[in-house]
DNA sequence: CCAGACGTTGTT
DNA sequence: GTCTGG
DNA sequence: CCAGACGTTGTT
DNA sequence: GTCTGG
């Protein structure tokens, strides 16, 4: 799955990157979480790619309350099309979730003890982005307000992941994330399919230490390689 | 028909 | 809003 | 995702 | 065990 990433560029880093006409400023991050305000990409007629700040963990325009977004921080790719939370998103409202790398944590047994690895995943051309496919809501509070969120879609782990984790982040690259942001697009037979594991070459593993865990931790040393001991 | 759920992950 | 369960 | 809390009453 | 907060 995806549920911690980083995204250590600059708005005019990313810009340039993926073409943005516009993009909100926001600050470098290590350690991003569930429920924190995210920069993401969408297409928008007539303009173009522009960036925008949302909320990660999807609340449906239906929901009566917005608690339900802390339940919806990911959509598995195989059912998105069809479940009553992401259906609409899927046919109106995708985005493209811009990463540096994102975290998964490895279950493993270590003296007889179950234990968990946190992996850096990032790719493997040096400042490149991850451009991880997303969904997004737009639900109005009683009060009125707006609240725009947002969740990751996962799929089938590629080579790189098999030893980490049973899921992983989609992550589209070259024309498919034209074809995925294009809010005319709405034939879910050619959405679906972009919907794959990247290839194994387009990403490398590194172990990092547990600071990862705690959420509050911040720095380029989250990302930092570190030797695993036996 | 109305009522109630609507999700993913991991762990048991 | 839309689907499933009763 | 992981970490940390999980409660009420009354007093400061 | 389950929910909330980060």
């Amino acid at each position: 799955m995806c549920g911690r990433y980083v995204l250590s560029g600059t708005p005019s880093e990313l810009s340039a990157y993926f073409g943005l006409q516009d993009c909100p400023d926001f600050l470098p991050r290590f350690n991003i979480a569930p429920q924190s305000d995210i920069p993401v990409i969408r297409q928008r007629p007539e303009i173009g790619l522009v960036g925008q700040i949302v909320r990660w963990g999807l609340v449906p325009s239906w929901a009566k309350d917005s608690s339900i977004g802390a339940k919806l921080n990911n959509a598995r790719a195989e059912t998105v099309a069809d479940k009553p939370s992401f259906r609409s998103s899927f046919t109106r409202h995708r985005c493209i979730i811009p990463a540096s790398g994102y975290f998964e944590w490895q279950a493993v047994s270590r003296n007889g003890k179950a234990f968990k690895q946190p992996w850096y995943i990032r790719p493997t051309e040096e400042n490149a982005y991850f451009a991880m496919a997303g969904l997004l809501a737009k639900w109005v509070a009683p009060d009125g307000s707006n609240l725009i969120t947002a969740c990751v879609i996962t799929t089938e782990p590629n080579g790189v992941m098999t030893p980490i984790y049973d899921r992983m982040p989609v992550i589209l690259s070259g024309n498919d994330i034209g074809t995925w942001l294009d809010p005319v697009n709405h034939d879910r037979n050619v959405l679906i399919p972009i919907l794959k594991s990247v290839a194994d070459e387009t990403m490398k593993a590194v172990p990092v230490s547990l600071s990862v865990n705690r959420a509050g931790n911040e720095g380029p040393e989250l990302i930092q390689a570190i030797e695993l001991s036996e």
